[in-house]
DNA sequence: CAGGCCCCCC
DNA sequence: TTTAGAGGGGGCCTGA
């Protein structure tokens, strides 16, 4: 078997770069080997694992610059002429001609011509497999790049060509026919992408149809029958080819390419020694070491180092080899069951189900595959509820809820991979699909892969989960807390929907006089809600700025804030804000509750997602019940219409007070902060003394106000941007107010500073309880990327501890309403406060449990609070 | 039907 | 090249 293992070289060192975590390691010399290193390992794993016959690395000969120059020649209209800049790459390169690799390189070509040439030119030569290596990140950010350049037809800076996150994972570690799909795409945006802003994607293809190529239908644009699209290709067809070239990876680099020179030889050990030593590669000395000891004694001598023990992660390690030489999810292995009675009755399983089919798997060879309403229940019911066993499943919630269709209760332990991998990597995908193409390299296709494809991601999953130490976050927090959320989604909340339908059409007749006023101010009927006709009216006919501000998009922006600064320019801006804001809570919430609720239950029942957000928070959907509005008068109102069950029950809603800055002082050790809280003081009005010195009695509402406001920018990585705009004042006030506040708060702002460090360090923000957010721009070279990271470095500890915080207090709550069996029933979480249908008897009891549960879920070192009221309804209960 | 924009919550 | 620029979410509407 002949393959072909091809670098993208320079991507392979921002890859190997991020794959460190951002960490910047600086070796005894104080030379930066981070990228070195990480290059040096993914080079080296790559070469282990695939055990290629052939192998080349690519680089762009002309650097980063290439693009900044290929647009400066654009703009002067001259011929390209790309800058040969090499970077500083002289030890990566020494290394890959240590490991004896040939370096491709063409002059005028970037390195993904390069490697679409030698992938064309392998499979002539018939190659049974080219494996393409490049990062998902920046190979996408270059595919992206170049797509984007093509299909919206304009030059921006390279940092600013991010595109579709699809397009970016689509590719990582290519397989032989994800080369050939790779190469099929340059050719489909080549053809049916034309760069023209203003034409469509449908429209484009259509004119490519009719006249064959961009090229021929820049030349006879003439023909073209609609004057907007004529007069858009006349404008810009030059610029559409121009695009159309940097879109198209070239297949023809003029490089010499031969079998032999591609042919993988023994590394020159004495070199890579040599090198290593030099750059303190101990560990990745030690590695090598051990393993030609395996497979090559007798070039150890070479190596100083002393062989490595054996690891304990060597079964996996051999399980990672074998990943990419075998179809990871083999059907042709797995032997179709016939009857559920084949599979032992106390042995493990993994389910699947999609629709109405069903498949249980033993291992990763023998399935079982039938339909919800075929199988053989009495069997199914003693698989699963047997205690002893191990059940693998995705999605769990949703496994339950099936499940319970059919009276089977899930016993036993129980691996749930999208919870596991949302705990791995909680920003992304967790579908089925993509834990199995990022973990397995592929993707099931059936209900017969997916669930063997379950036992092949278990083990994996299972290992990272207990290397980032996250066993007990899932075990403890996650896995039982599927259950709470089930009770509560099954639970909902009784709305008093006639209420609901008189304050919408209270509402909606304020809206319509509105509406018609606003429309006499224009002069003319138009869609209020439409930001598009909305900002023609208010920028071109009646002008209420000279300057329009604009979107990102460059479409006139009417957000809120922007007509909050335009309100005195035009009578219509106030009208178009009160316009909004009443629309707003008409159709989100008023008019679509009852639509949402249950004809079976008569009641509302939100769908809770576990695994969606970065910082571990829960999110709600369908509909949102953590959005309902509290701030404005009338938009409070709303709450009223969510009751109790009825004159038994009474709504009871506890609160965390200042959760996430009690986190923030805590985990500061601030003495002040501490102490404000601790003497149960106004927390905000005691910053505000603070800051401006004063004694606390002696705050103005002003001041207490922009503390608070300082308060919650230390909570979100503070910026004087930021609080400028939110507190209206000057930037360089902001600053003042932020520099105060930290000569106030030394301790607040050490642990800023040392949270953005420990970020920078370990590549990630963690909570109290060690949840995970991958941070890899915190190291990037683009400051608004860095700032970005380093806020989120902040931000997620605090967010997430909190979050793990009412997880736990939820279970805990759960739990005790069961052991106890009271009647009353959890209903919602809002992030900081949970909301009961309390049944009145047990009034005292829910308080007690519930506040027990919160104030010691998660002890810091200062005291925490918990307000707990009760009411008819939910508005009354705070 | 996706994406842009907007606005509600914590 | 002219916008956004404090964290985390979701929903509605338009326009193709």
């Amino acid at each position: 078997m002949r393959t072909l293992l091809l670098f993208d070289g320079m991507a392979m060192v921002y890859r190997a770069y991020y794959a460190l975590n951002g960490a910047s390691r600086t070796n005894s010399k104080g030379v930066n080997t981070s990228a070195t290193l990480g290059f040096t390992t993914t080079l080296y794993d790559l070469l282990k694992r695939l055990a290629p016959t052939h192998a080349a690395v690519a680089f762009d000969l002309h650097g980063p610059t290439f693009r900044h120059q290929m647009y400066a020649d654009y703009k002067a209209n001259r011929e390209p002429t790309p800058e040969v800049i090499l970077n500083s790459m002289d030890d990566i390169c020494d290394i890959i001609r240590a490991f004896r690799l040939p370096i491709l390189t063409c002059e005028g070509y970037e390195a993904d011509d390069v490697i679409g040439t030698v992938a064309h030119w392998a499979e002539n030569q018939g190659f049974d497999r080219v494996v393409m290596v490049t990062p998902d990140k920046d190979f996408g950010q270059l595919v992206t790049s170049r797509v984007y350049l093509y299909r919206f037809g304009r030059m921006g800076r390279p940092d600013q060509m991010m595109g579709p996150a699809e397009v970016q994972e689509k590719f990582s570690v290519q397989r032989p026919e994800q080369v050939k799909d790779l190469l099929g795409l340059w050719g489909d945006a080549s053809d049916n992408i034309p760069g023209i802003r203003g034409i469509g994607e449908k429209t484009a293809k259509k004119l490519i149809a009719k006249f064959g190529t961009i090229e021929e239908m820049v030349a006879h644009a003439d023909e073209i029958a609609n004057d907007k699209v004529r007069n858009l290709v006349q404008e810009h067809g030059q610029q559409a080819i121009f695009s159309k070239q940097l879109a198209t990876i070239a297949l023809d680099v003029p490089i010499d390419l031969s079998e032999e020179s591609l042919r993988i030889v023994t590394p020159d050990y004495p070199r890579l020694q040599e090198i290593f030593s030099r750059l303190e590669f101990r560990n990745l000395t030690r590695r090598i070491v051990t393993d030609l000891s395996v497979s090559n004694p007798s070039a150890i001598a070479s190596f100083t180092s002393k062989p490595e023990p054996p690891s304990r992660k060597t079964p996996q390690l051999q399980q990672e080899l074998t990943l990419f030489d075998t179809p990871v999810v083999d059907t042709a292995r797995a032997t179709e069951i016939q009857t559920l009675d084949e599979l032992p009755a106390d042995g493990d399983v993994a389910i699947f189900f999609s629709g109405a089919t069903l498949a249980v798997a033993s291992s990763a060879d023998e399935v079982y595959i039938t339909t919800v309403g075929e199988v053989d229940l009495p069997r199914l019911r003693t698989l699963l509820q047997n205690p002893a066993t191990l059940k693998l499943c995705h999605d769990l919630k949703a496994l339950k809820y099936m499940l319970r269709e059919l009276d089977i209760a899930l016993a036993g332990q129980v691996f749930d991979v999208q919870l596991a991998h949302y705990l791995v990597d909680a920003e992304a995908r967790h579908t089925l699909d993509s834990i199995s193409l990022a973990l397995l390299g592929s993707e099931p296709d059936g209900a017969v892969q997916c669930s063997t494809a379950l036992w092949q991601i278990y083990p994996l999953l299972a290992a990272k989960l207990t290397d980032a130490g996250l066993e007990k976050l899932y075990t403890e927090v996650e896995l039982p807390l599927v259950d709470v959320l089930i009770s509560m989604e099954e639970e909902g909340v009784r709305i008093d929907v006639d209420a609901l339908r008189d304050y919408s059409a209270r509402l909606s007749a304020e809206r319509d006089g509105i509406e018609r006023r606003i429309h006499e101010l224009a002069g003319q009927a138009f869609n209020i809600s439409s930001p598009k006709q909305l900002g023609e009216v208010l920028y071109e006919k009646l002008r209420v700025t000279d300057k329009p501000p604009r979107t990102a998009t460059k479409q006139y922006s009417t957000a809120e804030d922007v007509l909050e600064k335009l309100k005195d320019s035009h009578p219509v801006v106030g009208l178009v804000l009160e316009y909004r804001s009443l629309s707003k809570l008409i159709g989100t919430y008023l008019d679509s509750f009852p639509k949402l609720i249950n004809p079976a239950t008569g009641r509302l029942h939100t769908v809770y997602n576990q695994t969606v957000t970065a910082t571990g928070r829960l999110s709600s959907s369908n509909p949102n019940l953590q959005n309902i509005p509290i701030r404005t008068e009338r938009g409070r109102e709303i709450r009223r219409a969510f009751v109790a069950r009825d004159e038994n029950y009474i709504l009871l809603a506890a609160d965390y007070s200042q959760i996430e800055l009690r986190i923030i002082a805590s985990e500061a050790h601030d003495e002040h902060m501490m102490a404000a809280f601790a003497n149960h003081q106004d927390i905000h009005a005691s910053t505000a003394a603070k800051i401006y010195k004063l004694p606390i009695e002696e705050v103005t509402k002003d001041q207490r106000r922009n503390a608070k406001s300082v308060n919650f920018g230390i909570v979100y990585g503070i910026s004087a941007f930021g609080l400028s705009e939110q507190l209206g004042i000057s930037r360089k006030e902001a600053a003042a107010l932020i520099e105060e506040y930290f000569t106030q708060y030394p301790a607040i702002k050490r642990y800023i500073d040392n949270s953005i460090a420990t970020a920078r360090e370990h590549g990630y923000a963690q909570t109290l309880l060690g949840r995970r957010r991958y941070l890899p721009d915190i190291n990037s070279r683009n400051p608004s990327a860095r700032s970005f990271a380093e806020r989120n470095a902040v931000n997620m500890p605090i967010q997430g501890t909190s979050a793990d915080m009412i997880k736990i207090a939820m279970n805990r709550i759960h739990k005790a309403f069961l052991d106890k069996g009271l009647r009353s029933r959890m209903l919602l979480q809002v992030h900081d406060e949970l909301v009961f249908d309390c049944y009145r008897p047990e009034e005292q009891q829910v308080r007690a449990i519930v506040e027990d549960a919160m104030l010691n879920a998660l002890p810091l070192s200062i005291p925490i609070e918990v307000s707990i009221d009760v009411g008819d309804n939910w508005l009354d209960a705070h």
